[in-house]
DNA sequence: TATTTTTATTTGTAGGACAAATATAATAGC
DNA sequence: GCTATTATATTTGTCCTACAAATAAAAATA
């Protein structure tokens, strides 16, 4: 028999029957403490206990695979899994789709990572990842302005050298829309000088203090502060 | 005809289908420019040029739907959305699921925000918040030790304060998993007298310079810091 | 022209089918 | 009884058809 929307389960919000059964699947899996790697019912099981067409459950399964939740492993089951922290926000960065607000608070984001991670990278640098650093600053002596590359070769190096894989990843992913925010903002403005160059951030990073990296970086930084009208307004 | 796996479309990756269509239906909306607003082709017309069945659109569609990325109007036809930059995260912070990893990054990465949020909350702060923080303090000044909520409620008010909403909601979503690191860690452990407390972070929010407030910050952190193997490994 | 009626479109949901590979059970051989 | 082979059952991935319901578009009517 059909089953028409005038049963209990009629939508009476504005979810979708894959959504909800979406939200049952996660609640589900965390009121019975499910860990990586322990099996799952089959789908059938699942389409009959929630009262919906495996067209439905699978729907919702789509999502929790995407996002590293479930792995469905042909033909033997699924399985729970260890889901990937970035996988959704990774797929959204797109410049084109996103609104101002987000774009500049993915901007400040990347200001605010790059402030906030000091102690971790003091802490945790290691004697050949600074040369490694160096290694990369010298490539990029040679010319003027530094390209987008260089940049992100630097910078990358440094959320590498902080010991947190997320905080690197998250970063790597947040700069491509941090350039394309900047570029839009300064389409017919100047270059503006560097303050703090690589170099004098490395020599900070050798001799000085956590703190006395964050002042230089935000020196480094400084354009970028100014771009989000950070300055003006503390002035006032 | 049925479309058996020897066709050229044959799983030469371990990409399923699903995971290949989403991949080409963002790749799809990228390079048309597809913006908010903008009508999408229905799901059969997907299907047919894809090659593959409109179950297979439905289930890719069923992600980016997830994601805020695409919108459905039953009956009326899809449109392109402002995707949620944290909707994918948000569904994936279990702590028991979560690896030890993650967890370690996600423990670490609110610390680096609070840290690197000294400039936003400064130049965006206004009197009218900096009093209701003074109220919730106020209201906890009563206590002893503080309980979570109240320690959500100061901190989530700073969050707002630096007047970044996707900060703000990321930070708000990363301390349930925080609390989760430190009260597991902290098991067995004693509770650590806080060397800064709430008042006096607001007398240098009052008073003081973004700077101080990020080093009255770190005191105030500093029981977590130790957790992190940080101070030990900075004093070597 | 304005209003009503009919038709077409489109998503959401249900349900059936089957290929292919794996896991399990049953059988055969010794 | 034990091992090796064969048969069966299970399960995901994919395809197909169907249709309710609401909207938009077209046609018919006043």
């Amino acid at each position: 028999m059909r089953k028409t929307n005038t049963t209990l389960l009629t939508p009476v919000s504005n979810l979708s029957m894959t959504d909800r059964v979406e939200n049952s699947l996660r609640q589900y899996f965390e009121d019975n403490k499910f860990k990586p790697g322990d099996p799952l019912p089959n789908e059938m099981d699942m389409a009959t206990q929630l009262n919906v067409s495996r067209n439905v459950v699978r729907e919702a399964l789509s999502r929790l695979r995407m996002l590293g939740m479930v792995e469905a492993r042909p033909r033997r089951g699924m399985v729970m899994a260890q889901p990937d922290l970035l996988a959704g926000i990774e797929k959204v960065l797109n410049p084109m789709i996103l609104s101002k607000d987000n774009l500049k608070d993915i901007f400040e984001m990347r200001l605010i990572l790059e402030m906030g991670v000091s102690e971790f990278l003091f802490a945790r640098k290691t004697k050949a990842q600074v040369q490694e650093l160096e290694e990369i600053v010298a490539r990029q002596q040679n010319n003027e302005a530094l390209t987008i590359e260089e940049e992100v070769a630097f910078h990358g190096k440094l959320y590498e050298m902080a010991g947190n894989d997320t905080f690197a990843r998250f970063q790597n992913l947040l700069i491509p829309v941090f350039n394309h925010v900047f570029s839009e903002r300064f389409r017919m403005h100047v270059e503006i000088p560097d303050p703090v160059t690589h170099h004098d951030l490395i020599e900070v990073l050798k001799n000085g203090t956590a703190d006395d990296f964050r002042k230089a970086m935000y020196k480094h930084l400084s354009p970028y502060y100014h771009t989000s009208n950070i300055s003006q307004v503390q002035a006032k």
